[in-house]
DNA sequence: AACAAAGGCAACCGCCGTCGC
DNA sequence: GGCGACGGCGGTTGCCTTTGT
């Protein structure tokens, strides 16, 4: 790709640069563009294409909005266990992310995640993330996640996030819940019965026992700690707004429960 | 009906890796 | 090897919509 001379540069520069939201017409005029000529360089391609954009929000309106194979709706229960699942295995790499899921773009995802995901599962390390000023250089990540994956400590990861929830009812009379004592079990057991006939408990040193029968590790739905809930054992579905039958909340739980039992 | 608060999401910002000169 | 341009990524912002009072 040839390179652009400095004041070559400068002259798109001088012109007013717009932002914010994309008309129709700026869409159908990068679109076209992009159709005709294809994608050659970023930078230059507003000047050509008659936009008064940068090359970085050509790309981003192409890229999360225009291309023709991006998925538009919302995301279906496949998504959501993908999501979760890699975003275990990967932690925030979006873009390593949304190559998995057909359709639907990094920022798509991101944005699902810290709008739903993040609201009802409550992930402690999404937490510190956020809070965290830091910014860790993209090589000590992926270095950190490389020694992850080697020592098989993958696993290690996905017991940090706690498996607790509130205690519910599903659709063929059997409880989930957790525990209100031990903070990272996640319980099933007949409806109304006092006693758990499945429980998986996290040790200190993050392996786990499961009491019959065995669960593969990938079959475990994760959630997170949610202490306000906690002084109760047995709230229904009806008592909380969030366990309406179509929430993913309610299918990952029924998921956990039907990998359960 | 009017207003405020919360939620959702498109788009921007800044950093980083790669590549050509 | 150093520099600068470009593309890509994750974090954040801000506007619009929805929901609650």
């Amino acid at each position: 790709m040839p390179r652009v001379p400095p004041q070559q540069q400068q002259s798109t520069n001088m012109e007013e640069i717009k932002k914010g939201a994309w008309s129709p017409e700026e869409d159908q005029k990068l679109k076209s563009y992009i159709i005709r000529y294809g994608i050659w360089n970023w930078s230059q391609m507003p000047k050509f294409a008659g936009l008064s954009r940068t090359g970085k929000s050509c790309r981003l309106r192409w890229m999360n909005y225009l291309r023709p194979d991006v998925k538009r709706g919302p995301f279906t229960m496949e998504e959501v266990e993908i999501v979760i699942k890699m975003y275990q295995e990967l932690g925030n790499r979006w873009s390593a992310i949304a190559a998995k899921i057909s359709g639907r773009t990094d920022n798509e995802i991101k944005n699902f995640f810290h709008t739903h995901l993040k609201k009802h599962l409550k992930l402690k390390n999404i937490d510190a993330s956020m809070k965290s000023k830091v910014k860790r250089k993209r090589v000590e990540k992926t270095k950190k996640s490389e020694e992850i994956n080697n020592a098989g400590k993958a696993q290690e990861k996905t017991l940090s996030f706690l498996a607790i929830g509130p205690t519910m009812t599903t659709d063929n009379n059997s409880m989930i819940g957790t525990s209100t004592n031990n903070s990272s079990s996640l319980m099933v057991s007949p409806c109304g019965s006092s006693s758990y006939n499945s429980i998986i408990t996290f040790d200190e040193s993050q392996r786990m026992n499961v009491d019959q029968p065995i669960i593969e590790m990938e079959n475990t739905v994760i959630l997170e700690s949610n202490p306000e809930i906690h002084q109760s054992d047995s709230l229904s579905i009806e008592s909380l707004d969030e366990f309406d039958t179509n929430s993913f909340w309610f299918h990952l739980l029924n998921d956990a429960h039907r990998f359960i039992l």
